[in-house]
DNA sequence: TTGACAATCGAACATATGTTCGATTATAAT
DNA sequence: ATTATAATCGAACATATGTTCGATTGTCAA
């Protein structure tokens, strides 16, 4: 016979993952439980390590016995941000779904980019994921071959936002503005020499992802 | 009369620095003055303690006094790199120098880029600037207006890097990829579909810089 | 209402950790 | 050789900080 459910965790568990990281970015070293509790007006120390047990039973914090200023959050404060690259993209194959239930391997290197935390957009960031360009597909989007292409998964698009686009009637992917109009989609290059293309009402079109950002990094490849 | 010469920093400052670096990383808490001390081989907490004042004193670290783990690099243990954005690149206009001499506004967001760490080539990081490419004249190098250039700098160049160049009869920059043979210089563009310069031996080719890496943040921008 | 457990408190405790200081040894300039 | 100062040591000290435990209060389910 259970008495009382037990509740997940609370404001003041959240309260004080914000305040590890705060106090961490701020210091470099984390707080004291002292410290911890004067943030969130509890004096006892042994009612903060026991929210403390809670959030390492949770998964959220580890704890260094025995040491002070033992506590961290499990995901390490850190200003760059870890974006799985799922595989390429290319004119004939469609693009990957980002499947945020899926842990990818971020841990290796070679299946992710890390992107400066300051150069992304503030929200969203756990849903980003990023496509290897393969081929000269993309060229008219200014996108080059070994391109990394950072996204951020969406299915509507508003005008002018530049977007992952397949095109299921002609097997294409393609990277392109987005403008929506009376007569259907027109799809504009980045690159303002070339043509746009129009897309009839009539023929289906299924935007996958909005592009946040492009890194190409340059080393010594001959062309 | 001066009896001894204050010596800088030796072999043991920096072996300290090094492992505040390391230990950082790996537990992501600084480590205490005793664990500092197992870690140089010294017994003594004040001759650590004595250690610990010089490299306060020449700014290496700093310190919060009766704090436990109150010690951490001066310049903190980070994974990005900030890379000064020193000016426009255009067509029109001479490469701006990077003078290492010189600090750079870095602490202002607007003047600088946050690269992460991995992305980077591990060597002369510091040395790194970067530019902020204005207009379409860089076109051809698959490169978009508000694009961030980063740049090594460098004098001279090997075949097939791509190097940011100065001519100075034409009064022109321009981004290609780079090649020497008898008659002079190939410049080539990094969009296969357009056509490579020749520069004669006798006109002057000025080398800026070494394309290291470019980033594109798209935020909306119709085109 | 009552039992069971969660939440909270307060105080005592153990020790991890920074600080201080006097003494000793090493080094270089005179 | 002498001397002033740097370098080093060791031990005592003060306290910052994590741990433990018994007691009290709150809350739900039976």
């Amino acid at each position: 016979m259970m008495a009382r459910k037990p509740k997940g965790l609370t404001e003041v568990h959240y309260k004080i993952l914000h305040f590890l990281e705060e106090y961490q970015r701020e210091h470099h070293y984390p707080p004291t439980i002292r410290e911890i509790g004067k943030h969130i007006n509890v004096e006892s120390t042994s009612q903060i390590n026991y929210y403390l047990d809670q959030l390492e039973r949770h998964g959220r914090i580890e704890r260094d016995r025995n040491v002070s200023r033992g506590v961290r959050l499990a995901r390490p404060v850190s200003d760059v941000v870890r974006i799985p690259i799922l595989g390429p993209i290319a004119a004939g194959i469609p693009i990957p779904v980002f499947d945020p239930g899926v842990s990818y391997l971020t841990d290796d290197e070679a299946f992710a980019v890390e992107i400066a935390s300051s150069l992304l957009p503030a929200a969203d960031r756990e849903k980003l994921f990023a496509l290897e360009v393969q081929g000269d597909s993309m060229i008219d989007a200014m996108i080059n071959n070994g391109d990394i292409v950072v996204l951020k998964p969406v299915n509507e698009a508003h005008n002018g936002e530049m977007v992952a686009i397949w095109l299921p009637e002609r097997e294409e992917t393609t990277l392109k503005y987005f403008y929506r109009d009376k007569d259907g989609y027109l799809l504009k290059p980045a690159n303002p020499s070339m043509q746009p293309i129009r897309i009839p009402k009539s023929e289906p079109l299924e935007i996958k992802g909005k592009v946040v950002m492009v890194v190409r990094r340059i080393e010594n490849v001959a062309v």
